[in-house]
DNA sequence: TCTTACCTTTACGTTAACGTCAAGGAGAAG
DNA sequence: CTTCTCCTTGACGTTAACGTAAAGGTAAGA
């Protein structure tokens, strides 16, 4: 019997969140070896909260950006960090920096190869209108 | 005794190499293996030319975005791709469309995540302020 | 009650990208 | 000739991030 579907629900399986990211059961269940996500428990059963929902969302991120799932997790961790005394949150703050640091890297190292590859693909548009 | 080292050097060995990019010789020897850096040969040593000098930090860029060595061949190859016929090129400019698009997604999520890590690093610094 | 769909744990298998010996060659210096 | 230093080729080892069976539990519907 059906309970409670019509109210869009606030919690989903595993099956739920694997067909709407687009990853296995295999994978969501890794994650959460690693600490990634930490669904409720139901018996045996897993409860995935909108918290995990997010999670994942970021690890998936992560990964598109070519993040290890250990940096990933540094940078997850972030968004949901209690405030603490003040050497934790200037310690923190140094943690921010550094990931900043690697994106900023990286988004450098991405406008150069577009740049190059936009050049690229100049000369090859002129060879092509050469041949006409 | 001593050749020519006064004059700069326009051809490496593997241990220049590895040293000047932070890499071991195997990493470069594995390169080779794929096809991603292609020495001459002086007997049974590895001559490298500027031709692998540019490949080899191509490469290292490329790993620096995340990619795996499959892409970084599939961009790195467009760097000296010859002319061809029309329908060739147009293949070439399909795949250079592709890279492309990957590379803007990236771009995307990491403005994202930038964007993100400025509004948790305010918060961290309005707590600490907070403290005084 | 039986089937079907979806879930569970356990555990070995796989791929990429090197790491790490082992054993030896080649040439410049002393 | 011996000693270094730097190079060479195998070839097995390792880690991350899952893939892939195997074997079974549970709840809803026919």
């Amino acid at each position: 019997m059906e309970i409670d579907t019509a109210t869009t629900s606030t919690t989903w399986t595993i099956g739920e969140l694997a067909d709407e990211f687009g990853v296995t059961h295999r994978t969501i269940r890794f994650y959460e070896d690693q600490g990634l996500v930490t669904p409720e428990r139901r018996g045996t059963a897993r409860v995935f909260h909108v918290r995990d929902r997010v999670r994942l969302a970021l690890v998936l991120r992560g990964k598109r950006l070519g993040f290890d799932l250990g940096q990933i997790r540094r940078i997850v961790d972030m968004y949901d960090e209690e405030p603490g005394e003040e050497g934790q949150l200037r310690y923190f703050l140094e943690q921010i920096a550094a990931r900043r640091a690697e994106l900023e890297q990286r988004r450098q190292d991405i406008e150069t190869t577009l740049t190059e590859l936009a050049e690229v693909e100049r000369r090859a548009r002129e060879t092509l209108t050469n041949l006409h």
